[in-house]
DNA sequence: CGAACAGTGGACCTGAAAGTCCAGAGAGCT
DNA sequence: AGCTCTCTGGACTTTCAGGTCCACTGTTCG
């Protein structure tokens, strides 16, 4: 079902085309981001990226493709929106402050739309397996960015030595997706900060005497 | 968009229409566990129903409506299924089977299709209102069938007096959720198993000394 | 029995969405 | 300039899914 399709570029790309691309695949990202995969249409991409449908076509051979680059670029923009702050991480305090903002964000739409690549995983894990893998690769650098930053924490002695990180950052993301699920679901981010604090709760159990 | 629509029944209905209707249904929930909900077409669930457009059309007024019938089947049946299960939790070691069997199921997909009513919910969240609240409410009976098993654990002094069952519970069900979606992604259960041994390790930090 | 209504088969309609095509404008290069 | 390739507009084709219709059969009940 699925190509593994070539990286190579077949076609040189011209500053005002590269400009269109760009364009096209943010539409497509934002239109994405608030109906879904499947609701999302050509048609409303060509419209909200002021194009025509062979442009659509000229940058990418179907909407599979174009759905993919969308995978990439959401799953860069969260990777880069969350570096900023795990890159800082070294005390639980920290990690408050982590999820703080995750749920300040979710609070504006009452949870709506969920968690930007969560949502596309749901939609795309059993339909889409290069989507999947891609999504699973964004899910681990998550991961590894927080276990990045329990790592300090042990190294620094804040938890104990027998806290694992890696499993620590995966339960963390873990809980978190669970919360944004709820949260949609609810139209309240009540369970994802329960959740969030339970989870931040458990890694308290970690700290060293 | 949502239409509180009466409960009443409109028209009699034979044996053998209820058959019918009932085997729509039971199609329609096999169909889109397996391929979602957008990527069903009425024509599917007509082929494996074995009935007609009229028929499908005769029993509901459109796709929505057979979608809703799904949400209220699917959610009857996997709260059915929880409870038998759940209503004996007394201890630890009920929520580890409880725990087991779930990762054993999904063991057997790889983890595929993820959770029969977290699927539907992270498809119709935002799309369905009335769909939306149904799931809404079969999380919180699941929740409530926890959180009634960990009350007994705290009455027959297992758990302490500062256990919260209902905050546990839904910090349960929301791990479940998280684990479900990136056992999908990643097409293996150890996410899932990780995520809920966690769980289960957090709420035994409140085991009575 | 026979009227009234539930249930059924399947052709048909309609709209929407994916994808195709081609003529022509814009850009880069020698 | 003049050639080539990129880029673009938008009409067009195709496919398919949701939904309608109607003639016909089965069932119930007075």
């Amino acid at each position: 079902m699925d190509e593994p399709e070539g990286t190579t570029q077949k076609t040189r790309l011209t500053a005002r085309g590269a400009a269109t691309r760009t364009r096209i695949v943010q539409a497509a990202v934002d239109l994405i981001r608030v109906k879904g995969v499947a609701a999302t249409t050509l048609d409303d991409v060509r419209a909200a990226s002021s194009t025509s449908k062979s442009q659509l076509y000229h940058h990418f051979p179907d909407k599979k493709a174009l759905v993919r680059e969308v995978v990439a670029t959401q799953g860069a923009q969260l990777i880069a929106g969350q570096e900023d702050q795990l890159r800082r991480l070294n005390s639980i305090r920290g990690l408050e402050r982590w999820r703080d903002a995750l749920i300040q964000r979710a609070s504006l739409r009452n949870g709506a739309y969920g968690c930007a690549i969560g949502s596309l995983a749901a939609e795309l894990a059993d339909r889409d397996q290069e989507a999947r893998s891609m999504l699973a690769k964004y899910f681990e650098i998550w991961e590894e960015l927080l276990a990045e930053g329990l790592t300090r924490m042990r190294a620094s002695g804040v938890l104990r030595r027998d806290a694992d990180p890696e499993k620590l950052a995966t339960f963390l993301v873990a809980a978190l997706q669970g919360g944004y699920l709820l949260a949609q679901t609810a139209h309240s981010t009540d369970p994802m900060k329960l959740t969030l604090d339970m989870a931040i709760g458990h890694v308290r159990t970690f700290l060293a005497a």
